[in-house]
RNA sequence: GUGGGUGUAGCUCAGCGGUUAGAGCGCCGGGUUGUGGCCCCGGAGGCCGGGGGUUCAAAUCCCCUCACUCACCCCA
């Protein structure tokens, strides 16, 4: 009898009714937010060719080299679900010559991830993002809206005692040479520390950075570091955005060690971080992508933008904020009808309490007006109406507000319109 | 991929060599010919994650495996 049973797959959750509210809540004050800074939702899809995320994020990237779900279709095309949006929304902006509009482009769009890790506090092989670029302006200013608005929303979701860091990753010009001079530093440093770290040295020096080994931190605390590699571009940027977020408000920390794990990033980036994490600790990650738009074949278009993801910012809300909002009842009116004619005109009931905007359900299965009411009382609903013989002789219906613990009898008519005038 | 922790009822967990495996919560029914919550009574629901081994005897000890979980690499 009892089969072996399906359950859902390692690192993916079904999101339960009793928490589908918060995720809502949260997705609405991003569109309201992001709506008052003038962007625009995109839906982009959630798979796409391979070959635009191997060339967007980066070969050597962990992303593309062990955590994609990639698979080929029965055409024999090779296809992967999607690890992150930026690059959907580029080869988007680019399809769709979304640059022969004016001014800067700014759009966010809301959805799954896919990146095959091992799951753990705060990772899943399927997360959400909340997303957010601005396409089509190198002016710092543009960096220093985003990261307000983010700011801005993050706020506005009750999050407290978030850490935000800045850094700049250096230009075409500087990075190269900061590059080099990291990792001269490191391969001296690392000679016996092992083989992939070695490597990982050769391939990408600069994500030695984000080590958490303590004898690779007690080394990167004596590396080179960026700031000594800016030119006056870079400077003037970062000095620029700065300035703004201070002219804002917004408390931030200039952190020259910060990188990022994907590789079109350039010039400015930026992490947000909670201590109430665990180990991954990013709620937010973002940053400029000059060269990107160009390299999907469209032209030359700076680009900045960041992801939140959802998971950890729900975490934070239920660990910070708590629940202020009671989950208020999903129901105004629960019928109890007793037998089958009543069950027969309940049905009928709950129809027009609905097209009157109510919200209505009845007891289904019949059972005992115990075992109903019951039900009722369990269904959350204020209004209870119960349809028994003699209300159906009388063309009636007892109408019991389940608070007040008191109940009358009415004319069916009448006892409509009441429920329908004390709606919300 | 690597390492640690945990797998017993729908949920949270007790039992850790010895009768038919338990509790609380939840669920269903009854206590009232047609009235919910509180209370009382009753009931359903377990291949004790799976496989192998040790033993007179295994939920309990050993091995393997799977799942969950935390952590590493990395990221949201």
């Amino acid at each position: 009898m009892a089969r072996a049973k399906i359950t859902s797959v390692r690192g993916v959750k079904d999101i339960l009714p009793e928490e589908s509210p918060r995720w809502q809540r949260v997705e609405a004050l991003a569109r309201e937010t992001f709506a008052r800074y003038g962007y625009s939702e995109i839906r982009v899809p959630v798979f796409e060719r391979t070959e635009l995320f191997a060339r967007s994020i980066g070969e050597e990237t962990d992303i593309v080299n062990k955590e994609m779900y990639t698979f080929n279709d029965k055409g024999g095309e090779s296809l992967t679900l999607r690890p992150e949006a930026t690059a959907s929304m580029c080869r988007a902006y680019v399809q769709h010559a979304l640059y022969s509009q004016p001014g800067v482009a700014k759009l966010f769009c809301i959805g799954p991830m896919f990146r095959y890790e091992r799951p753990q506090a705060g990772r899943l092989r399927q997360f959400h993002q909340i997303d957010a670029e601005a396409f089509g302006s190198l002016d710092p200013a543009v960096d220093a809206e985003v990261i307000v608005m983010l700011a801005d929303f993050l706020s506005a979701a009750g999050l407290k005692d978030l850490s935000l860091q800045i850094n700049n990753l250096g230009d075409a010009e500087c990075r190269p040479a900061y590059a080099r001079a990291l990792q001269e530093f490191l391969r001296k440093e690392t000679t016996n520390l092992g083989p992939e770290v070695q490597e990982r040295v050769e391939r990408n020096p600069l994500r030695f950075l984000d080590s958490k080994d303590p004898d690779h931190r007690a080394i990167i605390a004596r590396a080179p570091t960026i700031d000594l590699h800016w030119n006056e571009n870079c400077q003037k940027h970062l000095g620029a955005v700065c300035d703004r977020l201070k002219g804002a408000g917004i408390r931030f920390e200039v952190n020259p060690r910060l990188v990022r794990g994907l590789d079109y990033y350039c010039l400015t980036v930026f992490e947000v971080t909670s201590r109430n994490l665990g180990a991954q600790n990013a709620v937010c990650g973002g940053g400029r992508y000059d060269g990107l738009v160009e390299e999907l074949g469209g032209p030359p278009t700076p680009a900045i933008g960041f992801a939140i993801g959802m998971e950890r910012l729900l975490q934070l809300i239920g660990g910070e904020a708590d629940e202020s909002a009671a989950p208020a009842s999903p129901l105004d009116a629960f019928l109890v009808p007793l037998g089958e004619k009543a069950a027969a005109e309940a049905f009928a009931l709950a129809g027009e309490l609905r097209k009157g905007g109510l919200r209505v359900d009845l007891a289904f299965g019949g059972g005992s007006m115990k075992s109903q009411m019951r039900r009722a009382d369990r269904s959350g609903a204020r209004y209870v109406l119960v349809l028994g013989e003699d209300e159906i002789a009388k063309g009636t219906v007892s109408l019991r507000d389940m608070r007040e613990s008191r109940q009358e009898e009415l004319p069916r008519a009448e006892a409509l319109s009441k429920l329908l005038a004390g709606r919300r």
